[in-house]
DNA sequence: CGCTAAGATGGCAGTTTCTGCCATGTTGGC
DNA sequence: GCCAACATGGCAGAAACTGCCATCTTAGCG
């Protein structure tokens, strides 16, 4: 129960402690999903596997598909930090790509720690919709922010444009996580940012036709 | 509670009152959400509306958000007839994009039937976010359909090429209602097919850039 | 015209999700 | 060592959904 004393600093005990909960519910959460899928898991077998009460964990989660989706949001706060150091100079899409490109290099088709946890959650929500459908209940606040945040930086007054750009960039990240885990899920040796530079291709093969 | 019994044939008198039925749960919800919102009307309120059961709500909608969502099925359903009569021999993309030109124009800003239907159900999307997460938890399902449909016609084997096709089309009009909407509800007098081009327009730059 | 199978509805019981409230500890700063 | 803030658990209760059964209407068929 007790963590690592002597380790990171930087946060006061009592974060580092919520932090190592959220993590281990979560971990109970995808354990279970695993075994025998979301419809199938209550929150109180959820709650019980991770030691807590149920109300403790709706403290941590609203919904119980939340928290399997660690590694999604992770993915989601690392890119509205890189949108802060975007210049605004430059055309904003080919900046947001690299930034993708990147980050998805970084995953090391599921052989870095972040890659094989995220690969984990997206095989699952191959196969269960409500995953998914969580995944999105997640996305839309959180486009919302990312719209107005980079609509500041570029100076977009209706936010249309930065919308129609942030979906440009977004979808065929998405399509090549789906695409990538899936045939994982088949036993295939894929990678992942060849994928992503497949969707990338398509998309603007068939923009400028 | 008798339709008109002398008027359209065609399909059995049980289909019909189904259909009908369906469309009285359906604006008891919309009349319901809109006055008081979605998360402060109940299924039981909605149905006694309606004239229903509780139970029977339930056999039509699986949640009570979906009752609102009929503009939103109609529109997938059009676009899924559409595909059929795709020319496989030319890009796709230009004939998906001049399909929702011509069925964003037939809306008429809200004047046609269909028009006002929608706006009616964009608007309270707006500022629901259970609205949208219900329209969601539809279209994943149905667009998974819509990519097999289209690989089989472009022959698109392993589906990715379809799926970012149909993102790259759909996304644009998604936006582009929601700007609709949105503006509609400051009183703004807006035209939906400029706010469509607007939207392409910054896509195809961005990508040719 | 009647008979029957299939579909539609309602009621009821039961599970699950999720929330508000309060009581009890535990932590962090002074 | 003391007090305020926070974390947790338990409990009660609303609301969402599901399965089952009983009843009624419709559609097809001799």
């Amino acid at each position: 129960m007790v963590t690592a004393s002597g380790s990171l600093r930087q946060l006061p005990l009592r974060d580092r402690r919520r932090a190592q909960t959220e993590r281990e519910i979560g971990e109970a959460a995808l354990t279970l999903f695993e075994q025998r899928g979301v419809g199938a898991t209550t929150v109180d077998e959820i709650a019980r596997l991770a030691g807590v009460s149920p109300r403790t964990f709706f403290r941590y989660f609203a919904v119980k598909e939340l928290a399997a989706l660690a590694p999604h949001r992770e993915l989601e706060n690392q890119f509205g930090e890189m949108l802060d150091g975007l210049r605004a100079d430059r055309p904003v899409l080919p900046q947001l790509e690299a930034f993708w490109t990147d980050m998805l290099r970084r995953l090391d088709n599921g052989r870095s720690d972040a890659g094989r946890q995220l690969l984990r959650m997206r095989r699952l929500m191959c196969a269960e919709p409500s995953l998914r459908q969580a995944a999105n209940r997640l996305d839309n606040p959180r486009a919302d922010e990312l719209v107005g945040q980079l609509a500041g930086i570029v100076g977009d007054e209706d936010h249309l444009g930065v919308r129609v750009l942030l979906s440009a960039a977004g979808a065929p990240v998405d399509i090549a996580l789906d695409t990538w885990a899936d045939a994982t899920l088949s036993g295939l040796q894929v990678d992942l940012v060849a994928i992503y530079e497949r969707c990338r291709s398509v998309l603007h093969d068939a923009v400028r036709a």
